[in-house]
DNA sequence: CGTGTCATGTAATCAGTTACATGATTCA
DNA sequence: TGAATCATGTAACTGATTACATGACACG
């Protein structure tokens, strides 16, 4: 086994929403999982080749007459299975890097205006964020208002709609605390 | 420049605590960014290196009689202004991978149960984490009541308690608004 | 006729972890 | 004596992005 297993499974995932090619997968990614989970074509492509030689998808042309062949990928019963299995392994957790983080962490040698600019930056794609969930949430509830996969899907937007809303308020709160303005300049020497 | 930019900051940061050995700023790491941050003695060595190699550190060997030879980084002019440069410079969004939101994202193929272990484990950890966030901010203040970074470690203290919160509120709502068992259909307003 | 979209794929590169190799000192 | 901790470093591997290569068709 070469390639990713996350990615595998990510595919094989968008598979159950019926048959697709390398193509329609990068951009159902980016219709759908665009908020925690995202593929480039240097992956997407020689994972598929890889699920059809593992015979967890069928590979067949699709020549719609002119246009470069296409390739679309239908999930196999195998498939459909090896999903199965992943899904119900327990997650393990992630290290996270947040270099917003690390910047403020680091804050007393950037000055008040530096780490106000990262905040207010911070807190405006996070608010942006919070209401790309709520344009999401109703177009699939008007879009797909009896599909099976609804409440999941709406799971996932509402995780990301709270974490962005605690983002906001943190930023709020850590704008509220720091100097409002550059005062004191930021430490050129230090050892406490 | 071969290694990553990243983790050359978050040294040349660490330094500005004073003099440290590849080896304490691996621990210093582990006791302070790791809620937001890590790095492997596999980065760490060879970003020293380069570091001084590009005048951003000084190294001297620290021959503490028998010991195997350490060698302590000390930061330069140069590097503390490599660091501000960099702490000025705008943080671009960085895409995340969550894997749990992934396997619920396909949780009907999964079944409740499985679901159910997921975030039940999910928020457990956050949890956690909380509880960790306030034994280290009660820390902070007891043995650094008055470090000039203090303001600054403990914004980020508060950004992880935030986010925990949020994602132990968003598993609640979750697990309330799931099937319990196999039979149930989700709680969503059912017209056909 | 040229720009945008559809469409697939590979090669080069980057970033990072893990495994390995080495070896001294401390302490039970 | 043997385990834990201190301590540095390299090699192999994994995972993922970006750049490159190719090319047809639609539309204005």
């Amino acid at each position: 086994m070469k390639t990713s297993p996350k990615t595998r499974y990510a595919l094989l995932g968008l598979l159950t929403l019926g048959p697709a090619s390398g193509y329609d997968l990068k951009r159902l990614i980016e219709a759908s999982l665009r908020n925690f989970w995202n593929e480039s074509y240097g992956q997407i492509y020689p994972v598929l080749k890889e699920l059809a030689a593992a015979g967890l998808a069928t590979s067949r042309p699709d020549a719609t007459q002119g246009r470069r062949a296409r390739k679309v990928y239908t999930l196999t019963a195998a498939g459909r299975a090896a999903l199965h299995a992943w899904l119900a392994e327990p997650v393990e957790p992630q290290p996270a890097r947040l270099e917003i983080l690390l910047k403020l962490f680091f804050g007393r040698h950037a000055g008040p205006a530096v780490n106000r600019r990262h905040l207010e930056q911070f807190r405006a794609r996070n608010l942006a964020g919070m209401a790309q969930m709520d344009g999401i949430q109703a177009e699939l509830q008007r879009e797909y208002p009896r599909h099976l996969d609804l409440p999941y899907w709406l799971l996932t937007i509402d995780y990301g709609r709270r974490l962005d809303r605690a983002a906001v308020e943190w930023c709020d709160a850590a704008l509220a605390s720091l100097p409002a303005s550059a005062r004191q300049r930021p430490a050129e020497t230090d050892r406490q």
